[in-house]
DNA sequence: CCCCGCATTATCCATTTGGCTAATAGTAGA
DNA sequence: TCTACTATTAGCCAAATGGATAATGCGGGG
């Protein structure tokens, strides 16, 4: 018995081949939903995207070449019209930022329950955003803080590396100083009492990913 | 058609619905295997393992309610048979050093290719350790350094904090010459240069869970 | 054109940190 | 019992850090 609509044609992106073997089978769920392409990379996500057009792509954020981000921004600049659903273990809410930024539709946590997903998947198909609340809260709580300049992104990681002030003037090129003042600015816009601190706050909220 | 064996009775313990379906579906292309149960927590892992007495039980590391490695520890003591591997994401040798000596049988990233999982099982049931090379190799690397003392297991998440030798002397009752002593210790043993790197460190190698 | 934010440099100063060394006491193991 | 490790305390010292303040130059927006 055919579907009324035709079968929406979803992609998956994700490098955990056990997930993706549950994602087929929560969305083999509905019969009006066909999973046509997968990809456990993000280069091979952008070739894949291109070839199969799917309607709406369910896109992890690390994967073993680079970003989700990434792939979802490249993407997003080829088709604007692309649906990309976000699904990921990180809540930090500069990985939600940034994934809307890049143009994702939606923002999921792996822990989704199935009907969630269901109607995420849907509300893309619709052309809506879809962000559950708990996602959305953590979203603004960070509107808080001011948003890093370049040059202090710059900076972050190497604080992160336990580098000192001079270490970091040397690499990127300019007084102790000036290290001094980006990372004052860092401990006030993230909240940090000392650079410690400011470790920890940025590793929780995305800022940065050890590893 | 039945198989020789009796199936492997097998338990489920992850929070992810979508992972667990996952499992599901990739256990069930072994027909001599049956998920017999599932858990979303750590108490109703403790509490069905007890009522169905699987053959193996994968397990997840972070769970709502506690980690896997302290219903892994439970359950390894109220049945000193039992097979736990865990399915995880985290690879620092901290937590693998933590689930192995709780009593697992295995220790798995939640990357694991089909087939891999499937013998990890297989040599779970027989009672053998399934460690893959790459977990292994975390392992070793470890010893390089020495193990943490009990004190020095309480300053680490105060430093990670933030606080000053100071304010970590006064909350764990002795004085700053006290905590300065344990924080060079942690230094020399995690191999830091200084408190940042150390919080680096220590989150990398699963010293620390933030959040 | 003026204001604002940013990057850069700079000084002063109190506090904190990390390296080195050393003593005492308790405990667990050889 | 002797040894080794740990926890605790302590002093000295050079270096790094964080706070406060300020000046300069640059570019964008009103």
């Amino acid at each position: 018995m055919p579907t009324f609509d035709p079968p929406l044609k979803l992609m998956v992106v994700d490098d955990h081949f056990v997930f993706r073997a549950g994602l087929k089978t929560v969305l083999s769920l509905r019969n009006d939903f066909a999973v046509i392409a997968e990809a456990d990379n993000a280069a091979s996500a952008v070739e894949r995207y291109a070839r199969h057009q799917p309607d709406v792509t369910l896109m992890d954020l690390r994967l073993p070449d680079g970003t989700g981000i990434e792939a979802t921004r490249q993407i997003c600049t080829a088709h604007p019209d692309a649906r990309i659903l976000m699904l990921t273990t990180y809540d930090g809410d500069e990985d939600i930022h940034r994934a809307l930024e890049a143009g994702a539709a939606g923002y999921l946590l792996k822990s989704v329950p199935g009907p969630e997903l269901l109607r995420a998947i849907e509300a893309a198909a619709r052309g809506e955003r879809y962000i559950p609340p708990a996602v959305q809260q953590r979203l603004e709580e960070r509107a808080t803080f001011g948003e890093l300049t370049d040059r202090e992104r710059e900076v972050l990681p190497l604080v992160v590396k336990g580098l000192t002030n001079r270490d970091i003037a040397g690499i990127l090129n300019f007084t102790e100083f000036t290290a001094k003042a980006h990372v004052r600015s860092l401990l006030a816009k993230l909240g940090a009492a000392d650079r410690t601190e400011l470790v920890a706050i940025a590793v929780q909220r995305g800022l940065i990913h050890l590893d």
